[in-house]
DNA sequence: CCGAATCTCCACCCTTCGATGGAGAATTTT
DNA sequence: AAAATTCTCCATCGAAGGGTGGAGATTCGG
């Protein structure tokens, strides 16, 4: 494999250090090029339009439009394009849903440059790449039912640390439907108390720890 | 303010890409030199030692070394060292605890180039730099008592989801004695239930998400 | 159009949790 | 060494949470 052409890739990701030691990082190596840069979702559709990558490296937390409703735009017209999905903290349902929207591999921010450098490689010759780690959490994942909206609403006002007496108040819902729709939750969960159910949330990443400051002051 | 020396930084930070990024964008600031890198926290005293920078760029949570141990032994021996502290996410326990250690400056990963540069001058020049967010949330915490080392056991044991009955036999003690921490440690909270002392203990990264992972199956 | 599945809702019982009040041991102050 | 503070421990009681079973409403495929 001695002249093979370069790998085009376009760089999505708002946190300026991270993005520039990406392209810093990708700079010395032989065969890649970095075509593009996008530090937010809209950005990074049109740079994707603008730069035709092989392959786009895409952080899932960005403004204006996540990293996953990017993936599924950009497929609905380049169903062919390839994406490697960029991320600090392994939240399953983060994972899930890239792997859902089309993303080929998923890489943690703290990778080393051979990981990025041969997941490029691998992912631009049409192959997946997912972490054992995560292969495995995936595939637990499998059988898992989906949150109804209602007891997604009931799940979001558990990590808010509210009672069911509030719960039912805000949702304007009687109490008792409130315990039904956690009993429900809990089971799908696979846990056993609104504590589980909360802690499970946060770090499945279903309800965001952004949400949790104190809003009523 | 034309001719002045070179401020020389030392970035002490565990994942690649982000100690790439650093470098490489401060490679292009006049007047800042990067004169040392350190990927843990032991590597991070042992390159201070040697690289003697003016400014240390630090992450709180690295291997070997947490950011803030590295920060006081550095400063048993080296009183004036100046540090600015980095992080992903603004916990809490994070801020207090390496503000008390000595650092005069925090900096998101989501910062901009012309918020690192200036940070970097202004903690150079012997002056502190907090951004007024996180000062007001540190200043909520003044008054804020600590947790007891007791208290903490069963605070972890909560966010673990288990029940009283539970913590009472993993910590040896009785259930009714468990009920004690737990009312003790709401009010130190500020929080009603266990939810929110789950909740409030991983947002203020009292509890590490980390430590979440099913440890038992 | 009708059954099947699913979402949403509710009432009852029992367990667990949180509040309150207080006592002995350990640490620090004076 | 005595006093004061703090940590640790415990029992009882009302309130909140979770388990169970079932009914009306909605959506979907045959």
């Amino acid at each position: 494999m001695a002249a093979q052409e370069t790998i085009r890739v376009l760089v999505a990701e708002d946190h300026h250090v991270v993005r520039q030691g990406l392209v810093a990082l990708l700079k010395v190596v032989q065969g890649i090029e970095v075509v593009g840069e996008a530090a937010d979702g809209v950005e990074a559709i049109a740079q994707f339009r603008k730069c035709q990558p092989n392959v786009t490296l895409i952080d899932l937390r960005m403004p204006r439009l996540s990293g996953v409703e990017v993936i599924q735009r950009i497929r609905m017209e380049t169903p062919q394009a390839r994406f490697i999905v960029l991320t600090t903290y392994d939240g399953d349902e983060d994972i899930y849903r890239a792997l859902q929207a089309g993303a080929r591999a998923y890489l943690l921010k703290g990778m080393t440059t051979d990981d990025l450098v041969s997941t490029i490689r691998t992912v631009h010759a049409g192959k997946s790449h997912i972490p054992p780690a995560i292969a495995q959490r995936l595939a637990e994942r499998v059988g898992t039912e989906e949150l109804t909206p209602r007891e997604f609403d009931v799940l979001e006002q558990i990590v808010h640390g509210h009672s069911n007496k509030e719960i039912a108040t805000a949702l304007d819902i009687s109490e008792a439907t409130v315990k039904t729709h956690i009993n429900s939750l809990l089971g799908k969960l696979g846990v056993t108390d609104r504590t589980q159910a909360a802690t499970a949330a946060i770090q499945r990443g279903i309800v965001p720890l952004e949400s949790l400051r104190k809003p009523k002051p």
